[in-house]
DNA sequence: AGAATAACCAACTATTTTAGTCAATTATTA
DNA sequence: TAATAATTGACTAAAATAGTTGGTTATTCT
């Protein structure tokens, strides 16, 4: 199966979006300072996610990534197959040709395993994601927490920011 | 997440030797063959598993690997931890510490994911699989199968046996 | 009009994991 | 003593992961 950082960093970038998303597009630099991930990886990501659909984007000052949809319509499964491709966890990618064009012993289990998951994926929408308790306060702590850990100017841009873009 | 191909092998090849196991130890030649994994591949995963204690090998002729515990006892999640060490799906393996050490927004939804995939290997083991009517059909295949698709002499060593190990 | 912002795009790269191979040794049995 | 089969260790090709680098294009603010 692939359930790699990729996917965890998509849905994260997506939670952080559906946070901050009431005061217009969220630019990706926001999401990379806040959930510290690059910004050029972000690119990457966002791009996928608007190939699907997933999201909208603005240019320009001011721009930034809006949900394409309601967040109680989107559910984890989706941002995770929109960046990692499948979900699957058979050899033949659900096929059942792994051996010789037929199933192989275990085929079977990893269906029923891929199912589980999936389910279990597609029962979490990104607006139930936003309302738990946990979770607001991880993103309050991150709205405010800058501040706190860099005193002032000395913030280590190298995470969040491009660096060595000429003009 | 770590579910590869290698934790399904090993998952397919402990299946094999339960269902050949009557017969006494179980050779990983013969394993490779019926299941078409590479020996030396399965000699690396049989060597984890022996380390974890989930089989027990015996050398010479007439030798290979016999469970160490009833099939009703082995879990399917027991085998994959053996081979791929682990199935947690956080960044920071449980810790809750991805995030200038406290926890990353998402951290309990992977927590939880964990935990659903966890319970579902572990609700199934070796016993239950070999028990069900489609994996015995398969099983019945694999067993007769040999003679009908290389007819005598000409079986493709190649791809079960060691090529090239001088004396 | 010009500077800044921010998305968009393509190519490249270091590191790790996967899925093995290759070669040799040790133990057991016929 | 020959064959069988596990055991060990080092090596490797290919793919995936997690980025970096260097730009271009569109939009808005001054």
């Amino acid at each position: 199966m692939k359930l790699s950082t990729k996917g965890r960093y998509a849905v994260t970038a997506m939670l952080d979006l559906v946070i901050h998303m009431d005061e217009g597009p969220v630019s990706l630099s926001d999401i990379a300072e806040r959930q510290h991930v690059s910004l050029s990886y972000l690119e990457q990501l966002f791009a996928k996610l608007r190939r699907r659909g997933l999201v909208a984007s603005t240019r320009g000052p001011g721009g930034g990534y809006s949900l394409n949809d309601a967040p109680e319509n989107v559910a984890v499964v989706d941002i995770i197959l929109a960046v990692d491709e499948n979900i699957d966890n058979t050899n033949c990618s659900g096929a059942a040709n792994c051996q010789h064009d037929e199933q192989c012993l275990t085929h079977d289990l990893w269906q029923d395993l891929s199912n589980q998951i999936q389910e279990f994926l597609a029962g979490i929408s990104l607006a139930e994601l936003a309302s738990r308790g946990s979770i607001k306060r991880i993103a309050a702590r991150q709205d405010g927490v800058e501040q706190d850990i860099f005193p002032v100017t000395e913030m280590p841009s190298v995470m969040s920011k491009r660096v060595g873009v000429s003009k």
